[in-house]
Parts: C-alpha cells; sequence; structure tokens
DNA sequence: ATAAAAATGAACATATGTGTTAACTTTTGA
DNA sequence: TCAAAAGTTAACACATATGTTCATTTTTAT
C-alpha cells in the first residue's frame, strides 16, 4: 500500500510534535497555505489529527512487515532492521505519544500496530533466545522506551539514525553494564 | 526541605497527566473545591503548573540526594535504590513528558534535575563498571526512557512499583538478550 | 462566641480557536 | 483558450476557557 505525501499533514506532524496544542493557523503557516484550504480537505481539527495518526501507524506498520512469519530467520538481523526502519519516523510519530486522545481510539491502534512486534519478541522468548525471567509483555515495553528515548535524543541533534539503532538495539538486547572480563 | 502536600497540586497531576489540555474546573472537581478556589493560590494557569512542575522536581530531587559523592558505594545498588525511589513518582510527573511546554523552563528545570544521576553514571562509566563503547549521554538517556516505559506500564496497572524497579534495572544493566550458556 | 480567614457561587468581561460562508484569484488540464 | 478545480481572503457566528469581582457562607483560631 502506497503512502501518499501531502503537504498537509507533513506540516501538522512537525508543528504538533512540539506543540500538540497547536493552533489550525500555525499548521496552515507552516504548510504554506491558509487555514481555509485545510478545512476543504479535513473539515474538523479531530479529523485532521485522526488522518494523521494513520497515516504515521501505516508507516509504522510498513516497517514491522519486514518481521518474518517463520522461525528461520536471525533474531538480532531482524530487530536491527526494524529499530532502522523505525529510526526516521520518530517525527513523524512523536505526536502520537503527546497530543491529549479525546478518544482512546489512538492508544487501540497503536497496540495494533505494535502487535506483529510484540509476537514476534514473545516467540523469540519462547525459543529461548530473549530473558525469560520477564514478562513478554515488559520486553516489548522496554524495547518501546528504548525507541522513544532514541528519537528524542534525535530530535535533540545528539544522534544520528544509524548510530541510533545500532545503540537501541545494543542496549536492548545486552544492557548498559560492561559485561567484558574484569582484569 | 520538606515538600507540603496540596489537595490542588494533587488533583492537578492527577487530571494532567491523563488530559493535559484539562479545564481549572475539571481539576477543582477532582479537587473536591470550587474553581474560584483555584485562583486564589495560583492566579494564573501558568502559575499552577509551574508550582506543580517545581513540586514534581523536588520530589525527583530528593530521590537524587541517595546518590553517594564518594565512590565507595556498590553502583547496582544505589541505582536500584533510585529506581525504587523514583517509581512511585510516575503519576507525579508523567504530566512533564507531554504537557506543552510555553517556555522551555521545564526542560532546563528537568536538565537540572537529572545532572546528579548523569555525572553519576559518567563517573560509573569512566570506572569501567559501564559499558565504555556508548556515549555517557545514551546511558542515561536509555536508563530514563526505560524508567518511563515502567511508569507507563504501571499506570497501565500491569506493573507493581517493586517489580518495576527490578525490571527496569534489569533490563538497563543487562539488557533483554538471554545470556546464560545456551546448551 | 466571635472575629478573621478562607472557600463558595454567581455573574461578568475577555480572548481565542473552531468552523462556516461567500466572493475572488490562481492553477490545472483538456 | 477556456472551463473546472483548488486555493485564498475576509468576514462572520459560536463555543469555551481564562480570569475578575463581589456578596455570601463556611471554617478556623482566639
Amino acid at each position: 500500500m502506497v503512502i501518499k505525501n501531502d503537504r498537509i499533514l507533513d506540516a501538522a506532524a512537525e508543528v504538533l510534535s512540539k506543540r500538540p496544542d497547536a493552533t489550525l493557523q500555525t499548521i496552515a503557516i507552516a504548510a504554506g497555505i491558509s487555514r481555509t484550504t485545510i478545512f476543504n480537505r479535513y473539515p474538523t481539527r479531530e479529523l485532521l489529527i485522526e488522518a494523521l495518526a494513520i497515516d504515521a501507524l501505516q508507516r509504522i506498520g510498513q516497517v514491522m512487515q519486514c518481521i518474518p512469519s517463520g522461525k528461520n530467520a536471525n533474531f538480532d538481523v531482524v530487530i536491527m532492521d526494524i529499530t532502522r526502519g523505525l529510526m526516521p519516523l520518530g517525527p513523524r510519530t512523536t505526536f502520537l505519544r503527546i497530543i491529549p486522545g479525546q478518544s482512546n481510539d489512538l492508544d487501540t491502534h497503536w497496540e495494533d500496530v505494535a502487535t506483529p512486534l510484540a509476537i514476534y519478541i514473545a516467540q523469540t522468548q519462547a525459543q529461548g533466545l530473549l530473558r525469560v525471567d520477564q514478562p513478554a509483555r515488559w520486553l516489548v515495553a522496554s524495547y518501546i522506551g528504548l525507541l522513544f528515548a532514541a528519537w528524542d535524543e534525535i530530535v535533540a541533534g545528539e544522534l544520528g539514525h544509524v548510530h541510533a539503532a545500532r545503540l537501541v538495539v545494543d542496549t536492548w538486547l545486552s544492557g548498559s553494564g560492561n559485561h567484558l572480563p574484569q582484569n
């Protein structure tokens, strides 16, 4: 499925990431159009945000598609691919974390889109490739938490995508402790 | 320093965590008082939020005080103490992550309060007790990311404080990989 | 008991964002 | 070239949140 480009959504994602309470006027200016033009395509603010959310979740879903269904692939490689794929989506999805949810629909959709990853992680854990002394749900939550942290660091200009992806996967899989043999 | 109790701040923290755009009316009802009473103590919405932020940051600062200045303490124990101390502060600090920042003061203060932890982590890394192939800044960011994840899981009712603190420290130090010898 | 302090409810002004409408201009495509 | 589509400007109405004022009630402390 093709995700179409849309100056309005581009501008909305950018502006709302920084100010979830930004006015449509601000978004319009950022998009280089007039406010009424927004209303032509998105009759209400809520519909604009909904469209924006769908767009963001579609992008995430597209990345998730690189999750293999069989058990033949190397987990480390797959999780790295996913992470690399997700990394550029930070600016596009940040608003999902901070927009005041009028409906809980956004949460629901987010669960949906994260489900393939949750299943994959649980499967991998069942195979003994991930620690079994933690609930699968936490394995997922901690991964996402690190993902968010990396996105924030990228926005802060402290990390590039490639480096960030490596840090996320490294930390998630091996932690921050120094496990080298101590002399 | 003693952090005084305040029904208004209690209610504001709770309500604003779920809806950063909640009205003062909503907060007043949650506090069991009338809206005008809020204005007696906090003349503007902004001042209320500022007071709330100061309160939250003070609570975090108080937990940070258990960071030792010398190098004699066991790092694993200290980071566990900090994490356990921070865990109950989730509901009190969530709004800091999602409130639209009119001024960047909040960010600044957050940096201030996190600084002791950042210094401590950097020191520990320099001693070789934390991995040296990652920037100290990421060690801090990843810890905080996991902290946020745990807070969210607690709010979701999926974890208790004690368990959550263990998960954060375990994951941050050792990661999610299964490092047991594979048969 | 009583005076001071705090909280309440109601009314009000003000500002601002949303959404609508209509006349006008630009762009696009046949 | 010309007609349709899309975008623009300006003016509206409407709703709602903030902040103020004040008379009244309740609480607190002496």
